[in-house]
DNA sequence: TGGGCGATTCGCT
DNA sequence: GCGAATCGCCCAC
């Protein structure tokens, strides 16, 4: 089986429309656990949805650092959201994790979150963040060393686009991609 | 300094 | 399908 390249710096310094369709079927492991990626969403910081939009504050700082780290917020006081910082240095965007289909490491999923079913360790931003065991520590780490392996897909899966899902702005925006048909996405695309 | 509001999830109806 | 849980962030007062 020949050995994917990691994703780094280079990947992630394109526009997050480039690099979020290509992110689908790429391999993300943090601490050896995780699987395909199967779902994401481009913010990007002209985007009224995105954080950045409003401009610099202690939350989104690293959104508006270098390509190729991880952004990590917590949503509704409960959850721990994965994000990939894109584009030059300053543009403040960024590609939010939605669902992951399980590959390595399930034991560990299914007890960090209480589940048995497969089809929901990862079908989620926050139930990623909670199977991968994301939390704050991670914001602002390289996603190219340690704790984080990206790795680059061998070909490129069937790709749906759709509207973003849990927002108020923009929400005509298709910047929703996923695998068309699988059965660990957050919700069906239409 | 206080009130409203989330890039969500889960349980109950 | 609906609403509670839960709290940090952000802006208006």
């Amino acid at each position: 089986m020949p050995k994917t390249p990691r994703l780094h710096g280079p990947f992630f310094a394109r526009s997050v429309h480039e690099v979020a369709p290509e992110l689908i079927g790429a391999t993300l492991l943090v601490d050896g656990v995780g699987g395909t990626i199967v779902e994401v969403e481009a913010y990007h910081h002209t985007d009224p949805a995105a954080h950045s939009f409003i401009g610099p504050t202690q939350r989104n700082a690293v959104m508006f650092g270098s390509p190729g780290f991880a952004y990590v917020y917590r949503s509704y006081g409960i959850h721990w959201c994965l994000n990939f910082v894109c584009e030059p240095e300053g543009s403040a965007s960024a590609v939010l994790i939605r669902a992951i289909e399980p590959a390595e490491g399930v034991a560990a999923m299914r007890r960090r979150r209480g589940l048995s079913d497969i089809r929901a360790l990862c079908s989620g931003p926050g139930k990623v963040g909670q199977a991968l065991a994301v939390g704050p520590g991670h914001n602002g780490l390289a996603l190219d060393r340690a704790p984080f392996e990206l790795r680059a897909r061998d070909a490129a899966p069937a790709i749906v686009t759709g509207p973003r899902i849990g927002i108020s702005k923009a929400v005509e925006l298709p910047w929703r991609y996923g695998v068309a048909g699988s059965a660990f996405l957050s919700r069906p695309f239409r």
